[in-house]
DNA sequence: GCACCTCGAGTTCA
DNA sequence: CTCGAGGTGC
């Protein structure tokens, strides 16, 4: 490897990026660095029965106005998204999906897929090319690399997909391409200058080019014909050689999916048919009870230990006490576990008829398990909480949320520290973390000089924080990190947000009679003013600078016309005309020369051709985004 | 007033 | 991923 690398160094001319033996090189420092991905990498609806399928299907053919619909069905094979870049057709880049906006760096493992083309045969390739699939291991492989992890000791993966995703996570490419993956693709994420009709002309096209498509595709007129493929395969399933999850039913035509749009999560115009997940039977040992940052008290289930879909389930959470009269599960009962989407542990039912009598009910208990405080479920509601504002558990958990990465990102102050520096009587609310010095923290166990030196300047660093992280960590009920960043885009500060008027607050988009009584309330309460005016001394940044000069002000865009085009991934098309709305602008439907700005989403259509030919601003979302929340 | 989306909050295991 | 709840649009 080493001396590859030298050569190409020593003479870059002599390679080309297709070259065949390039599969395994590149560039190791770019391994797992962030990669925006140029649209959103959606996910998909899931259907888990016939019911659900037709319910998907009505709404499409009423939307659509139809009910001829084309449909193309896909087996859903179980592996690791993977987004490609080809740049002039040749082999650039590859991702994987992380968040849908960003994902991780994954170029240089890519390439050891021997099914990848490194060159596409296409003889005008597009500029851009960025297509979509799945990496994957087979069985036969899967089963292998297992083999040899148990020889040399190593934990086993539970399944191919985890395979395949610690595979792609390899720092060593070399160690990637001994695991031998498939890769089969089966969407656009982008591309330039071309356009297809529809998704069977597209996958037709990616064959062309030089992409493996899974060959077990069909088209289909109606609903029936769908469900009798997803049927079909799960019949035939263990048949084939690598492991597939479900059927992904996609409508064709390109016209008509853009017809039913997008959600800000999965296309409107596909859903993917599960299969009936692994179930296994266990006993419920016993109900424990966690409670939450908000004092929740919620239900888990202690499980005897059991292997479901490649892992062991000890615990489950049975979400509140509705759920477990609903469901009638009892203490001692024995009961049908599987994984919901194959990640979370869930009960799905008790068998009834292995019941002997010694079954105990469960009761939500009237006493905190941690403080021994009242705990009261209010009348219409489904969770119970703790009530007492000094309840440790609480404390706890709003300590660690005010550190967390989403909110004030305090790396270092994580449960152990947190839990210590509690326990000492050294921090009794979230505003005394800002007046420890290093002293006091030599005293957690486990932190030596380094790891104290390296908290301290965390805990400095998050004095900086940007105004909606500070709300958000303030754990203020209904304020998410969503309706944060909202308030944040409405209020300049702390200061002024606690004192608006219920009035006022109702008049922001996405809030309403409740978010601002509770918003009200946190302000009225006196311990949180004191745990804000003690953030404030200890110099934790409570305002933000409105952006200057010739730019916009964050708070108004009183006169001006916004326009939206393309598919928004960052809001829906209702909540960026109404933030612009709170704001004072307007938002319009049609370019012209009055027009401020035009934000483009995906595949902006005409709208973005006028603005460009009128000078309009042509904004993107995220440009937007940063407009709105300063 | 209801249906639909989102959001918030809690959660599992490796 | 789940459920429950808040907000919005019809």
């Amino acid at each position: 490897m080493r001396e590859l690398i030298d050569i190409e160094a020593a003479h870059p001319e002599l390679i080309t990026p297709d070259s065949p033996t390039q599969r395994v090189g590149g560039e190791p420092s770019d391994a797992f660095k962030p990669v925006r991905h140029r649209t959103k990498m959606l996910s998909l609806a899931n259907a888990f029965s016939f019911g659900e399928l037709t319910a998907f299907f009505n709404r499409i053919s009423s939307e659509l106005g139809t009910e001829k619909v084309e449909m193309v069905c896909e087996l859903k094979i179980d592996g690791v998204a993977v987004a490609l870049t080809y740049e002039h057709g040749i082999y650039t880049g590859a991702a994987t999906r992380g968040d849908g906006e960003v994902g991780e760096d994954i170029t240089a493992n890519v390439k050891t897929i021997q099914s990848l083309p490194l060159r596409l045969f296409l003889g005008s390739p597009p500029d851009i090319l960025e297509v979509r699939g799945e990496a994957y291991l087979s069985k036969e492989q899967f089963k292998q690399i297992n083999e040899e992890r148990e020889e040399d000791g190593q934990p086993l993966f539970a399944n191919p997909r985890n395979a395949a995703a610690g595979s792609l996570r390899q720092l060593d490419p070399k160690v990637t391409s001994r695991r031998h993956l498939g890769l089969f693709v089966y969407a656009l994420g982008y591309a330039t200058g071309i356009e297809f009709p529809d998704q069977w002309g597209l996958l037709q096209y990616l064959k062309t080019a030089g992409f493996k498509i899974n060959p077990h595709i069909t088209k289909v007129g109606t609903l029936k014909e769908a469900y009798s493929f997803c049927e079909e395969w799960q019949e035939k399933r263990h048949s084939l050689p690598f492991e597939i999850d479900g059927v992904v039913i996609k409508v064709n035509s390109f016209a008509q999916q853009k017809k039913l749009g997008l959600t800000s999560k999965a296309p409107r115009w596909a859903i993917a048919y599960k299969f009936p997940a692994e179930q296994k039977t266990t006993r419920l040992i016993d109900i424990e009870l966690n409670v939450g940052r908000t004092g929740a008290v919620t239900p888990t289930a202690v499980l005897e230990p059991v292997v479901v879909a490649g892992s062991t389930v000890g615990r489950a959470t049975l979400h509140n006490e509705d759920e477990i009269k609903r469901k009638d599960i009892r203490i001692g009962d024995t009961v049908i576990v599987q994984k919901a989407g194959d990640v979370i542990p869930e009960i799905v039912a008790p068998i009834v008829s292995k019941r002997d009598g010694s079954e105990k009910e469960f009761v939500m208990p009237h006493e905190c398990p941690a403080c021994g405080g009242e705990v009261v479920r209010p009348e219409g509601e489904a969770v119970a909480r703790c009530v007492n504002i000094n309840c440790p558990a609480v404390i706890f958990e709003h300590i660690i949320h005010f550190a967390s990465r989403g909110a004030m990102d305090i790396e270092g102050l994580g449960e152990s520290a947190a839990r210590q520096l509690l326990d000492k009587g050294i921090i009794k609310d979230v505003a005394d973390i800002y007046y420890l010095d290093k002293e006091k923290l030599l005293g957690i166990e486990h932190f030596a000089d380094k790891a104290a030196d390296n908290l301290y300047n965390a805990i400095k660093r998050s004095k900086e924080r940007p105004l909606a992280k500070l709300l958000f960590a303030l754990g203020i009920r209904h304020v998410g990190s969503h309706v944060a960043e909202v308030l944040a885009g409405n209020f300049e500060s702390v200061e002024k947000l606690s004192h608006a008027t219920p009035e006022e607050l109702i008049e922001i988009q996405e809030v309403g009679p409740k978010i601002a009584e509770s918003i009200i309330e946190f302000f009225h309460e006196n311990r949180n003013r004191s745990v804000v005016e003690k953030l404030r001394q200890a110099g934790v940044k409570m305002e933000q600078e409105k952006p200057g000069g010739a730019g916009l002000s964050a708070r108004s865009f009183a006169g001006m016309t916004f326009v939206f085009t393309g598919a928004l991934t960052l809001f829906t098309r209702g909540e960026a005309e109404g933030l612009v709305k709170s704001m004072g602008g307007k938002a319009s439907s049609s370019v012209s020369k009055k027009t401020d700005y035009v934000v483009v989403g995906e595949n902006p259509g005409s709208k973005y051709d006028k603005a460009k030919s009128l000078g309009v601003k042509i904004i993107t979302e995220d440009d937007f985004k940063r407009l709105v929340s300063g």
